[in-house]
RNA sequence: GCCCCUGUAGCUCAGUGGAUAGAGCGUCGCCCUCCGAAGGCGAAUGCGGGUGUUCGAUUCACCCCAGGGGCGCCA
């Protein structure tokens, strides 16, 4: 399964490889050696690195720069490819490839466009990834958003490599969460409750009661105060929820399936689950209570509870019932994307993946850490609308979806993120969203400046470019462009959007010095008197749009013409 | 007490065991008759500490220190 085989630059890639393997054999008929070929950190090293000589050098029990002499003098290259090579360091091989290879590997953005950078990989396997979940108890906050565009863009990055991918919420909507909310709801309504019950307070509280007012009706809500939480609760959940799922549209996150925890508990699927693990002998009574107890790798020997001693199953019950179903409905991979709070969890619900006889490898949970919001240097903690922290809806009108997504998605999720407001607001060049978004806009004001001159960009890739094509720059685009796919597999291997964010930075950036220097420098032009040279300079620059376009994409960030 | 995450430039963060550790912001100095200056060029500053594995460690393992989060009947 080699997913880009097809590409030019992989063929440059394997054709290397080829050529330094048969020196080796030639070289040292009697070693069996397999070469990496790696990107050099400094370019000026080349285009490819092989530490090859390091490794063999103990076998032939020769110093590694003598090996390395020893390869390059057995190399044949009888393609062309090598534009020079030396030895470097402690015996480090590095070659240059032609400039022109590159420019041809160009051919593939354009024939492939949209689809350059994805593969059919893992054609064929569904995955469910599981995010956001944000109990519907309160407005989503900031801390909950990350998980909305993480796990968006990790689902996004999946399909990329060829997964058919479910985006599922899990609504947490049973427990004692529910019961509180109802009697905070009844007590803004004037009823007379405890004031130790009340869990849920802030604006929004007051605003919800007067929502559940209107949809109930007073004269609807029972006298008895318990009665009356076990109706209003659900209602008011309904009404978050309504709120969460606004807010998640908002950050153009879409769900395509929504799993209530109360149909586990409603339809049995929890009881049953509860008596498979009994007959699978991994539960004990104790202390009123029902507990899990696996002997393995994830839980060692702690307990954890299933059945409270009032008879009501745990979340844990509930949630073993729910991933037991995504198992049953056939996913070959299973992605949580949860908030670092929940860490103790993930062992607990892998342990119960395997008491039943479920590959608990195929579950894989990415925690985030927390979002910490700043105005500047300036903690921002609280919220008008819900008192004791900051709402993902506060942030989304302050900076807008395009922002709030690049932010949360620019850190690695393990990373602790620093929200700055103030940042994330200004239109100018120290917010990389606007950044990576105005290097766009000036690609598409190139096309409308060729579009009012009659000029037609070339759809796709044509020899004859390689000649109007050779500035060190272009090269170097080139090579970053083609290595897109790269990025995009290695992202998804590693669940790591932020990694397409600081590849788009990178894009941007090499392409702003590219065409500053046309302010100087008529070779930098794109539109010129040389009909020949236009032509293959907008099939380059349209190179680059489709290339940040699929990124933008990735991250689901728009790719603004005009800003 | 135990578990998870983090510690890299003044600040916010990247960095698949390899060569001279990178960006952005901030600071200082330059550059608009020009396909968009929402831009570009140049300068300065660094892997928390210690052991070990390795030819080679910012990267892996262990310990210590510091910050954040969590820890059997909340979800």
């Amino acid at each position: 399964m080699a997913p880009f085989k097809n590409c030019r630059w992989i063929m440059i890639k394997d054709s290397l490889k080829q050529v330094i393997e048969q020196a080796i054999k030639k070289a040292y008929p009697e070693i069996q050696a397999s070469v990496q070929l790696e990107k050099p950190s400094n370019p000026q090293f080349g285009d490819f690195a092989t530490n090859a000589a390091l490794v063999l050098s103990k076998g032939v029990k020769k110093n590694p720069r003598d090996v390395a002499q020893a390869i390059l003098q057995n190399l044949s290259d009888k393609e062309g490819i090598i534009e020079s090579f030396s030895i470097a360091g402690p015996g480090f091989l590095n070659f240059k490839i032609k400039p022109a290879k590159w420019i041809e590997a160009l051919g593939e953005v354009s024939s492939q466009g949209e689809r350059f950078g994805k593969t059919d990989a893992h054609k064929g396997e569904k995955v469910v990834v599981e995010l956001v979940s944000a109990n519907p108890t309160g407005p989503l906050h900031i801390g909950n958003a990350r998980g909305g565009p993480l796990g968006d863009a990790i689902a996004s990055l999946l399909e990329s490599v060829g997964y058919e991918v479910v985006r599922e919420y899990y609504v947490n909507d049973v427990g004692g969460q529910i019961d509180k909310l109802g009697l905070s709801v009844l007590y803004c309504l004037g009823r007379a409750v405890d004031k130790n019950d009340i869990g849920y307070q802030g604006e929004y509280v007051k605003e919800l009661s007067q929502s559940v007012l209107n949809d109930l009706g007073e004269q609807n809500i029972p006298p008895d105060l318990t009665e009356a939480a076990g109706m209003v609760g659900p209602v008011g959940v309904e009404l978050m929820m309504q709120d969460i799922r606004k807010d998640c549209e908002a950050m153009a996150i879409r769900f395509d399936s929504w799993v209530h925890e109360k149909d586990f508990l409603e339809k049995g699927t929890t009881q049953k689950i509860i008596e498979e693990l009994k007959k699978k002998k991994v539960t004990v009574e104790k202390e009123g209570a029902l507990w899990f107890v696996p002997q393995d790798e994830f839980l060692e020997d702690r307990e954890c509870v299933l059945v409270k001693s009032d008879g009501r199953p745990t979340y844990f019950a509930n949630d073993i019932a729910y991933h037991a179903d995504k198992y049953r409905r056939g996913f070959h991979r299973l992605v949580n994307i949860w908030g670092a709070n929940h860490h103790g969890h993930v062992p607990r619900v892998q342990a119960a993946m395997k008491a039943l006889g479920y590959d608990p490898e195929k579950l894989q949970t990415v925690l985030y850490q927390y979002v910490r919001v700043v105005r500047g240097k300036e903690t921002v903690k609280m919220s008008k609308r819900a008192g004791d922290f900051v709402t993902a809806r506060e942030v989304l009108d302050e900076v807008g979806k395009d922002p709030l997504r690049f932010f949360l998605l620019m850190r690695a999720p393990e990373s602790h993120l620093d929200f700055d407001l103030e940042l994330a607001k200004k239109h100018s060049a120290e917010n990389p969203v606007y950044y990576v978004q105005y290097a766009h806009a000036r690609i598409s004001s190139i096309f409308a400046k060729a579009a009012e001159a009659g000029i037609k960009p070339p759809a796709v890739y044509d020899a004859k470019y390689v000649g109007c094509l050779n500035l060190s720059e272009e090269v170097a685009l080139a090579q970053l462009m083609v290595d897109f796919p790269f990025v995009v597999e290695l992202a998804a291997e590693k669940l790591d959007p932020h990694r397409i964010a600081y590849y788009l930075l990178d894009l941007a950036r090499a392409f702003q010095h590219y065409y500053d220097r046309a302010r100087g420098d008529d070779r930098y032009r794109v539109i010129t008197e040389d009909k020949a040279r236009t032509e293959a300079k907008l099939f380059f620059v349209g190179c680059f749009r489709q290339v940040m376009r699929n990124g933008l994409a990735l991250l689901g960030i728009s790719a603004p013409e005009r800003m």
